[in-house]
DNA sequence: TCTCAGATGTAGCGGTTGCTACATCCACTA
DNA sequence: TAGTGGATGTAGCAACCGCTACATCTGAGA
């Protein structure tokens, strides 16, 4: 593994931990044991910096999901892809997907296409999960945008709420999937 | 009006049009047709003017979310709230939130209380919608967490994504929700 | 008309930011 | 052994940040 890509692993590490908001060469470079000046060495600027951050951070997001075992039913397939989405680490990722949006970098290249693609490859990881579950290949793509918002929705909304009022809703999400596109073949 | 709320006006104009991550006195001030002096002189902080900043933009929101007529049924209800919660002015409110959530506000006071206490009225205001389109009141409750959760993933999700799949995903969130709960005294 | 408190302008402080110029060190090759 | 190119340390620049000390102005009440 080349010295950037230990310095790439670290600083995902830690902007899992600290966040994109704040986040600044000196600290993130102390806290890896080197300077910022050495991060620009490796970096070309801040800019490939958190693009490299992001890349790094959506791939083990990708490995999580793609190693989920195969679900029995629709429903226990909801059920479990909210477990795994809203585990500790599942949980920071989608946080600095957040970060990145609030930043405006999405509308700027070169995020854009960037996260664009990685969305197109997490919607169809949710979908295939889905149709493991039994759900019809073309039911799995609409479900996977539904279920997509509200997973995303649910981890912008609540954590500081009641967990039984995020569990409940997510139950409910589930039976509303499971009722319409729970068998191949319904409506 | 004082001095202060025409500040306070100004700036959440201003917040709502740049965003608030990278929100600095000067550039505001100016903007303002005023000096950062001044606006430290009407608010005590920075944290001051952020958090009426906040509280006004709610307010508006709230404004025009209980403004809307009602619906003749739950599908169209769902269909209705997304139309005004996607509009232009409510979408920079949401930005605003998501912001303030990426700066890490919610977990500080005195954020965090200001946004529990708007975030219950604005679920408030969601179920009462769905009640005059016909839901029972104790489904209310947990149908506006759902369709909370959903709206806000699809604003964070899909401003880049293609709107035909947004409306779907809405439609099949509109049909999922009067499924279950379109009728009083269903399931 | 004098006074005094609130409103405003000027200037700047101490700190942090991303980034860079420059010198140095080290390992390897001719 | 001389040299060469990549890696690293030192120091600092220019810009910006929130915030403040201090002087000034203005307008209403005594």
């Amino acid at each position: 593994m080349t010295r950037r890509e230990e310095l790439a692993e670290g600083a995902t590490d830690y902007a899992l931990e600290h966040g994109l908001v704040g986040l600044s060469l000196r600290p993130l470079a102390e806290s890896l044991g080197t300077s910022d000046r050495m991060l620009l060495y490796h970096f070309r600027d801040k800019d490939d910096l958190v693009t490299t951050i992001l890349r790094t951070s959506n791939a083990r997001s990708m490995r999580d999901i793609r190693a989920l075992p195969p679900s029995t039913d629709v429903r226990t397939a909801v059920l479990d892809l909210w477990r795994t989405v809203s585990r500790g680490d599942q949980q920071r990722c989608q946080r600095l997907y957040v970060e990145a949006a609030a930043l405006g970098l999405f509308g700027r290249e070169p995020y854009a296409t960037e996260v664009r693609e990685a969305n197109t490859s997490w919607m169809a990881a949710l979908a295939d999960h889905l149709v493991g579950a039994g759900m019809a290949r073309r039911d799995s793509r609409r479900a996977a945008n539904l279920l997509d918002a509200t997973f995303v929705g649910l981890q912008m909304d609540f954590p500081l709420e009641s967990p039984a009022r995020q569990r409940r809703t997510v139950e409910d999400l589930a039976d509303a999937v499971a009722a319409r596109w729970g068998q191949p073949g319904s409506p």
